[in-house]
RNA sequence: GGACCUUUAGCUCAGUUGGUUAGAGCGUUUCCUUGACAUGGAAAAGGUCACUGGUUCGAGUCCAGUAAGGUCCA
């Protein structure tokens, strides 16, 4: 190609793809949205469009991408959330603001490493520990460099403007020295400890589990009843009855308990019972509060290794602890002979078929519990008493506070209550997984130190335990910690992780100082705690003034935190927004979900609407807060107001010759102040209506607003009444240059309006239309507000008259009902009628004004003043009595039957108006206005009412 | 058990601070291929705004309660 090369632009873009976008042909029947897509995202791409750069005292508009799993691929919750933060960043590029979208993704611990292990035992037939730990690394690593990219990829074709060049991934080296370093500092502060204490355990993916990643679910199972009897019987008393969903436990029992105020077992306690499976041995009764009396006959079988309550109360009364089960699930020799080796559900079965033998058994029935599941996996988890990693939060008052005082504002409200709650009640994290796939914890043990035994004064003495970045200086002596961090535990530091941190060098290069905090936070209320709440109280802790601060600042201890002033809290939280979009559902309201099989591939839905469609559709259907019931009839509706602008803009190309269309002020100057009429003023005051619904919908996250009142504007507003009327102006000499420039400054401004949201067929149309200059996008343009369009407006000697609207109004509704009469006469499609209207002077200079708009709109030859009542069909309209020549005979009983039957709904209503009149509390009390209303109306539907009696007598 | 959300036309949803005869899209019925668009145009039918009570001159809108569905926490 001969242009090849860089050429400078203003703004140092690429621009040599422009010969290829330059020369188009005229705008084509349809809309035709792959080729297009395709073109301008790579054009875009090019020129670098989405690149975060901000000039020195721009206002910056940051978003942070919620990263998807590495694995994962499109689904709907992402177009939806995706398409949110486009629309925002590109709205935020069109008002001037230094617009920055990092993009990236997850190391999804868990997912990603069960994803790869169970493809090696496809088509390897072998485990991870086959592998071992380095070859399996590997194998994750190659996994993710050949499908890591998938789903990024798919948010291009989706229009995202992410910038691409600062993509980040949790486990990039850069990243993954962020997290360890917020580790070693909460580690040098004492947020983290290591403790042997209970955590749910997954027996599956054999790891620990923080309490959030726990779902809890009704299950049917059974419940069963049995006895457990004394060592030596107390009077009567030979035994204790007990109830449990968990018989298979019962091996691991070491003791029973009641509640200390129930008479029912004073005398028994700190007696003995048989443990009634197992080894038979004799189990003391203790007394303790945390039993229900009412739950069953009020005892309860205590089984520290297997339940959080029971461990507390073995803790309290210094109780043995014994697991009888493997990690895995399944029973170990602890459980005896008969269970040893079983699963538990099946040990669950045989431990109750035993107990029925040896008559232990007293009955068995079904029973729906609460049972905590595996979020990932799926299953029941455990219990588990293991040695982990926790962090006690850090800023937990302050990142209340940021919520509480609006630093941070959440769209819907109602969100903060939920995040204050759980802040409220918050427990400590456990932080520590045992998987490999992740980061490896960065503490070293010294050789032969036995980890079980460490107390919290060797966790601080560095010749015990080494914890830092790069590990020991003599690594040969050390041993490096096991287990690897939770994913939340990296992705907590992600807004500000992506712009450098903590990393001088590359905060610099990021420009942190410009762009943190970032603006809006758009995610799913269902990871309000996994995530959001972790991001405050990590951007409260790890930003602001303690960037200052050296790494290594102490060496383990309790600092106590300082209060932060107002300013610095704002300096850290790490966004100002959350919007809490919805979740989307099938037409049922089920979740979408793979098993289920109800959610759409979105790249189908692209194929087949095209990515404005999808999202324009996507967005009508989403109101603030609320779940979306996916409708695919939407998704179509989408592509079909694309096609509709794309041939609006058509016939604009067709309707005369482009002008200058390259600068606001170009089409301005071509209004002609003596040319406007009514119709320009109506258009032009729903115009500013529209920019002012807009631009408040996307402050208030209001997306379902502005998309329906851009549809709304441009379909009804411009296409069905301002371009049907221009139809005739058009053909006048005089008027057309005017009404030209006044559908391209309308154009102009819905496409900056709709282009956040439909962000491909806006770029081709503008350009189409001459709105860029060369070398430039939409997007350079800036957006205007209503107040700015109405001042150059005026400027130009075009104050826009909103009373116009009442006027047009008048005009819309008398055509609709000519339509209509003509309709019910059957001669809907006949062009050659004649009508007829009595009106009175003003109102007939208005119609005579407009004649030929309205023998157009209507359908009809002429259009002529009566002084009489001509025996013809008639209809009351604001604008007269009309009446309508069909040259048929008129069916004078068919007319006497239509005129009564609206005869009789007006009565109705003029006796409701008056009635309402007739009420002296409204008269004494109700405002002025609605007064006032209230009489005009009854002295119109009287009027009306009076007119169709004439008519009915001229028949 | 606690908290929150939803309930408006056959379907999916709007309805701003209470104020004329409650709107849109899809679907349905009828008519129309008149040079932007049949992915379109015109017209029509379709709603006791979940229920009960209260506040008010006036309630889809505010308050209380009930019911159904849903979500989160325990």
């Amino acid at each position: 190609m001969a242009h090849e090369g860089l050429l400078a632009s203003g703004n140092g873009r690429r621009l040599d793809f422009w010969f290829n976008v330059k020369a188009m042909p005229e705008i084509t029947k349809s809309y035709e949205p792959h080729e297009v897509e395709k073109k301008w995202y790579a054009a875009w791409q090019a020129a670098r469009c989405f690149a975060g750069k901000a000039e020195p005292g721009q206002e910056t508009y940051t978003i942070v991408i919620p990263p998807p799993n590495v694995t994962g691929i499109l689904h709907m919750g992402h177009v939806l959330n995706n398409t949110l933060q486009d629309a925002l960043i590109r709205r935020a590029r069109l008002e001037g603001k230094a617009a920055c979208w990092i993009p990236g993704t997850d190391h999804a611990g868990i997912a990603t490493q069960t994803m790869v292990e169970k493809h090696l035992k496809k088509s390897e037939g072998k485990g991870r520990r086959d592998l071992g730990r380095d070859a399996f690394l590997e194998r994750v690593w190659s996994w993710r460099e050949e499908k890591g990219d998938i789903i990024l990829k798919q948010l291009r074709q989706l229009g995202c403007s992410c910038d691409w060049d600062r993509t980040h991934f949790t486990m990039d080296p850069g990243y993954s020295r962020a997290v360890l370093t917020a580790f070693v500092r909460l580690f040098n502060k004492g947020n983290i400890y290591r403790g042997k204490r209970m955590v749910n355990w997954c027996p599956v993916s054999l790891t620990a589990l923080s309490d959030e990643e726990v779902e809890m679910r009704p299950t049917k199972g059974f419940i069963t009843k049995l006895k457990y009897d004394l060592v030596q019987p107390e009077g009567e008393i030979t035994h204790l009855v007990v109830e449990t969903t968990r018989p298979e436990t019962i091996p691991a029992d070491v003791a029973l308990a009641v509640h200390p105020d129930d008479e029912r077992y004073k005398a028994l306690v700190g007696k003995k019972v048989w443990r009634p499976l197992g080894e038979r041995v004799a189990l003391p009764i203790v007394a303790d509060a945390a039993v229900d009396p009412v739950f069953a006959a009020g005892v309860l079988k205590v089984t520290p290794a297997h339940d959080k309550v029971d461990f507390e109360i073995g803790q309290r009364h210094r109780l043995p602890v014994i697991d009888a089960l493997n990690p895995d699930g399944s029973m170990n020799a602890e459980a005896g002979p008969e269970l040893a080796g079983l699963d538990r559900f099946a040990a669950r079965k045989k431990a109750t078929e035993l107990l029925r033998e040896r008559g232990s058994l007293l009955e068995e029935k079904p029973y729906e519990n609460n049972v905590g599941y595996s979020q990932r996996a799926g299953v029941p988890i455990e219990p588990r008493l293991t040695q982990q990693w926790w962090l006690r939060y850090p800023r937990v008052e302050e990142a209340k506070q940021v919520v509480r005082d609006g630093l941070i504002q959440f769209h819907p409200e109602r969100w903060s209550k939920v995040y204050l709650n759980w802040l409220d009640n918050i427990q400590d994290w456990c932080i520590s997984r045992q998987l490999w796939w992740g980061h490896r914890i960065p503490v070293w043990y010294r050789k032969g130190i036995d980890r079980e035994r460490l107390s919290e004064a060797d966790l601080a003495d560095p010749t015990k335990v080494h914890v830092s970045l790069d590990g020991p200086a003599d690594p040969a002596n050390w041993d490096q910690e096991e287990d690897v961090l939770d994913t939340w535990a990296s992705s907590w530091l992600w807004p500000f992780a992506t712009l450098g941190w903590p990393d001088e060098r590359e905060m610099k290069a990021a420009d942190y100082a410009a762009f943190y905090p970032t603006t809006t936070l758009a995610t799913g209320a269902d990871i309000i705690f996994f995530w959001v709440a972790r991001m405050i109280m990590a951007g409260l802790e790890f930003t602001g003034s303690d960037l200052d601060k050296p790494l290594e600042a102490s060496r383990r201890g309790h600092a106590k935190a300082e209060a932060l002033s107002p300013e610095e809290l704002r300096r850290r939280i790490p966004f100002r927004h959350v919007y809490f979009n919805g979740i989307v559902r099938d037409k049922q309201g089920r979740k979408m979900s793979k098993t289920l099989g109800n959610s759409p591939d979105p790249l189908d839905l692209i194929a087949k609407y095209g990515a404005d469609g999808l999202r324009f559709g996507l967005l009508q259907i989403a109101p603030l807060g609320q779940d979306v019931k996916f409708d695919e009839d939407r998704i179509e509706g989408g592509k079909n107001f694309a096609n509709k602008l794309w041939n609006a803009c058509r016939f604009r190309q067709m309707s005369g010759p482009m002008a200058d269309n390259r600068s606001l002020e170009a089409i301005l100057s071509r209004l002609k102040t003596t040319q406007v009429d009514d119709d320009d003023h109506a258009l032009l005051s729903a115009l500013l209506e529209t920019m002012t619904t807009v631009g408040r919908g996307f402050a208030d996250f209001e997306f379902a607003g502005a998309t329906q009142r851009l549809y709304g504007f441009f379909w009804n507003d411009f296409c069905d009444w301002y371009v049907e009327v221009a139809k005739s102006r058009i053909q006048d000499p005089e008027a057309q240059p005017h009404v030209l420039a006044v559908q391209d400054l309308v154009i102009r401004e819905f496409l900056l309006m709709f282009a956040p949201f439909a962000p491909f067929i806006t770029e081709e149309l503008w350009h189409l239309l001459g709105y860029g200059a060369e070398g430039l996008f939409l997007q350079d343009a800036r957006i205007q507000t209503a107040e700015q369009l109405t001042a150059a407006l005026t400027a130009h000697g075009l104050a826009v008259d909103v009373a116009a609207s009442g006027r047009v109004e008048k005009l819309k509704q008398f055509t609709s009902l000519a339509r209509q009469l003509k309709a019910d006469q059957a001669v809907a499609q006949k062009r050659d009628v004649t009508i007829h209207v009595l009106a009175s002077d003003a109102d007939w200079a208005d119609l005579s004004a407009a004649s030929a708009k309205l023998v157009r709109l209507v359908g009809a030859a002429s259009l002529k003043r009566t002084s009489d009542k001509p025996a013809l069909p008639a209809i009351v309209t604001p604008l007269g009595t009309l009446f309508l020549d069909t040259g048929i005979r008129v069916d004078a009983a068919a007319e006497k039957i239509r005129l009564g039957k609206e005869l009789d709904q007006l009565r109705k209503h003029v006796a409701g108006t008056e009635a309402r009149l007739a009420n002296e509390a409204f008269v004494s009390k109700a405002p002025p206005a609605v007064l006032e209303g209230a009489r005009r109306q009854l002295a119109d539907q009287k009027a009306k009412y009076a007119e169709i009696e004439r008519l009915l007598a001229a028949l």
